[in-house]
DNA sequence: TGCCTCATGTCAGCAAGTTGTCAGGTTGGG
DNA sequence: CCCAACCTGACAACTTGCTGACATGAGGCA
C-alpha cells in the first residue's frame, strides 16, 4: 500500500516514514504544500497522512482542493497545535481522523490502518476472500487455514490486491504499490512476482485481465 | 521499557537511574523543563518521572503542557516540597502519582510499575504464552515453570516481544526498546542477543520473519 | 592489585532466502 | 495467423539472518 507523508519537519518525516514502512507500507514524502497537492492529485496513493503547518500551502487548504477534485483517499491530519478548532476544521473538511502531535508511532500505525480499512469498508484487520485470508497485524497470509510463507514483495503484492479486490488494478500501479517507484519499465520483475504469489496460492486466486492489469475477484471460487 | 527521568540535582538522578535500570528499564535523564518538555513532546516513553523543581520551565507546566498536547504516558510526579497543594495540583494536572522526597528506591520503583501497569490496563505483572511465562515485577522468566537466567538486555529483549505478542515487530522497534537509541545500523548486536535468547528459551520461541523483524506468536505451539 | 567471570559488542563466514534478468514458450484478440 | 502481452524455469547476484570465536570492559573477590 502507497502511502504519502506530507511533513515539513525532516526528523518527523524520517520516524514516521521508517515507522510505516516497517508496517509494510510504501511511503513517499514530501515536504512542502504545492508538491503535496500536487502529487495528491496526479497520483493514487492508499492513504495520506497529511501535518497541517506547511510551507507554501497550508496543509487544510490543500486538503480541501483534493477534496474538492473529487480525490477520496483516505487522509489522517496530525497537527502541533491541537486545538479543538482546527480538529472541527480538518473533520469538515474531509479528514478522516486526527491526530494531534506528538504522538506514538503505535497510535499513528493503528489510526492509519483504521482509516484505510473503514474506507475499504472492511472491518477488521483480516481480510478473507475465498480461501486466502490476510492479517495485516501478523503479516500473515493463509491458504485454507494453511499459513503460507510470502517474501516481503508477495506480501505487499498479495495485500494490495486484497485492499482493491473485486477491481482491477494495473501493473502500474500495483508498481507503484509493491516498490517504491516505478521509472524503469524493461523489466518484467512484476510479471514473475505474480507467477510466485500464484505457484504458493494457487494459479486462480489472482486473474489475469490481459491488457488491463491483475484482479482478485470479489467472490472466489 | 523506556523512561523519561526529569531531575536536575545530578546525586539523585544518578540515583534513581540506576536504581530503574536494574529493574530492567531504558532510562533517559533530562536536566532542566525546556528539555524535558521538547523530550517529552518528541519521544515516546513508556513512562516519566517528574521533579517539580526545575529550572528553565517549572515541572508542573511541563506536564501541563504535555497533557494539552494530547500525550498520554504515564506520569510519576516527585517534589521536595511535599505540601498537599502541590499534591492536588499534580494530580489534576494530569500526574498519575506523587511521590514526596524522599523516599526509598524500591517504593519508587514500585509506584512507577503500578503506573505503567495502569496505564496499559493490566491487571497483572504476569504475561505467560505457551512455555514462557514473564513476571514483570520479578523481572524473572520461567520455561515450563523453570526459572531461566536472562541478562538485563535479554530481558528486554522477552520483554518487549511479549508485550507486543501476536504482532511482528520490526528491528528498528526491537532496537530502540532493547537498547536506548538506535541510529547505527552497521552492527548485528540484536541479532546475536535474539541467538543468545533462543539458546536459553528455545529455538522456536521467538520466529523470524524474515524482512519483517521478529514475533512471538499469541497461540504458541 | 591481579585474576576471574559475566555481559556484550564485533567480526567473518556460512546457509538460506530473495529478487531481477533473461530466454524461450504460450496465449488470446484482432 | 500474427504479435504483443504474459508466463515460466533457470540462474546469478544480492540480502538477510545465524553462529562460533574472539575482544573488551566492568565488577567481584581473593
Amino acid at each position: 500500500m502507497r502511502v504519502l507523508l506530507v511533513e515539513d519537519d525532516q526528523r518527523i518525516a524520517s520516524d514516521i516514514s521508517q515507522a510505516l514502512e516497517a508496517s509494510g507500507y510504501v511511503v513517499e514524502t514530501v515536504g512542502d504544500g504545492e508538491d503535496a497537492w500536487f502529487r495528491g492529485d496526479t497520483e493514487d496513493y492508499g492513504a495520506v497522512i497529511l501535518d497541517l503547518g506547511l510551507p507554501l500551502m497550508d496543509g487544510l487548504a490543500v486538503l480541501k482542493r483534493w477534496r474538492a477534485n473529487g480525490r477520496r483517499m483516505p487522509v489522517l491530519v496530525l497537527t502541533a497545535r491541537g486545538s479543538w478548532a482546527e480538529r472541527v476544521d480538518g473533520i469538515d473538511t474531509g479528514a478522516d481522523d486526527y491526530l494531534p502531535k506528538p504522538f506514538r508511532m503505535e497510535e499513528l500505525v493503528a489510526r492509519l490502518r483504521s482509516i484505510i480499512r473503514r474506507s475499504a469498508g472492511h472491518a477488521s484487520s483480516v481480510m478473507a476472500v475465498g480461501e486466502i485470508a490476510l492479517d495485516e497485524r501478523q503479516m500473515k497470509v493463509t491458504l485454507r487455514g494453511i499459513p503460507i510463507a510470502l517474501s516481503l514483495l508477495e506480501y505487499r503484492l498479495v495485500a494490495h490486491l486484497l485492499r482493491s479486490r473485486g477491481r482491477v488494478v494495473s501493473q502500474q500501479e500495483l508498481n507503484e504499490n509493491v516498490y517504491g517507484h516505478d521509472e524503469e519499465h524493461d523489466s518484467n520483475a512484476l510479471e514473475v512476482l505474480i507467477g510466485r504469489v500464484r505457484k504458493k496460492l494457487g494459479t486462480d486466486v489472482i486473474e489475469t485481465r490481459r491488457g488491463f492489469g491483475y484482479t482478485i475477484p470479489e467472490i472466489s471460487t
